[in-house]
DNA sequence: GAAAAATGTTTTAAGCTTGAAATGATTAGT
DNA sequence: ACTAATCATTTCAAGCTTAAAACATTTTTC
């Protein structure tokens, strides 16, 4: 709901189609992004109140403990698609929480492997199990063929999945 | 994608539908976030290749394009669905480029109006233009029918559109 | 084997974002 | 009229984000 009106019909022939194609694809595109606020707001509200920590380290923790042999920082920027400064950070601040290790290669000496502390593996399963109950309350109104439905939208949205 | 695998099943009952349930909410959320962060790059590195702008100051553009009289801050943060505080800072930039002006309210001291220079409305309306391109771009795999699809799906999940 | 290219990471600068505290101005209650 | 409550906005502190520059360490190439 926040976009031009009158904007001019690109390819002149089947105005009556393409142009109201437009205006569609806009609004679900407004749509989507609105829907997407909200969730991430309501998940990072949550994660806030319930354990005091934020999305971008949630996610940290998250890939972490899907490599529970450790990550080195480009693979772990790789995975989450941010930028290497980024995690950088984040991570500097969970080794400041106790919640993971930066350790340097022995081999390698310019690439560190990060990884989960026990205190890290504990804390993100208690966050992993708040997170499950979140999505299942956000997604509550959406049945399985509705999820496979948009799914499959997004699918088609982009060149497949993955 | 980074979620874990091994979540244990809060209702004991029906464990042979409501645990696949969770865990393809999981995978359509991520889906969904992947999608969101992959648009809203696009749109970012568009804006910033072809106008040298961020999408932040261009939503503030559409948002004062739409009301032509001007629009409080309040109204503007009100409308953008962001804190007051963020939008002081877009809108002085804004202005630092010539493209909006803020002004105190005669009658009432605490409030001032924004609203578009002529500048600000030629700039945001080539902006507009391209802004539509891009978005016909990124949907151009779905028709019609699919963005109905899309739109139907979007209002399930939240209570209703708008 | 030394210079050059490539690689892994961190640092820096700039900007967005929020929530809370601070300011100033108006309105309500008495 | 005066005090208190409310309201509109800005300032502040903290954190995320990126792209680009800077560093350090291999690897490649001659």
């Amino acid at each position: 709901m926040t976009l031009p009106q009158g904007i001019a019909e690109p390819d002149g022939a089947h105005a009556s189609i393409t142009v109201p194609l437009s205006k569609q694809r806009l609004r679900v595109w407004l749509r989507l992004l609105d829907s997407n606020r909200e969730m991430l707001g309501q998940l990072r509200g949550s994660l806030r109140a319930e354990f005091d920590t934020t999305l971008p380290r949630f996610d940290v923790l998250a890939t972490l403990d899907r490599y529970r042999d450790g990550l080195r920082m480009s693979h772990l920027s790789a995975h989450l698609k941010v930028s290497n400064g980024n995690v950088t950070g984040i991570v500097d601040s969970l080794i400041h929480e106790g919640l993971v290790t930066r350790r340097v290669d022995s081999d390698d000496k310019r690439a560190t492997t990060v990884r989960l502390t026990r205190l890290g593996i504990d804390r993100f399963a208690a966050m992993a199990r708040a997170h499950e109950r979140w999505i299942d309350t956000m997604f509550t109104e959406l049945d399985s063929h509705a999820l496979d439905q948009l799914s499959s939208l997004l699918d088609q949205l982009h060149g497949g999945p993955k």
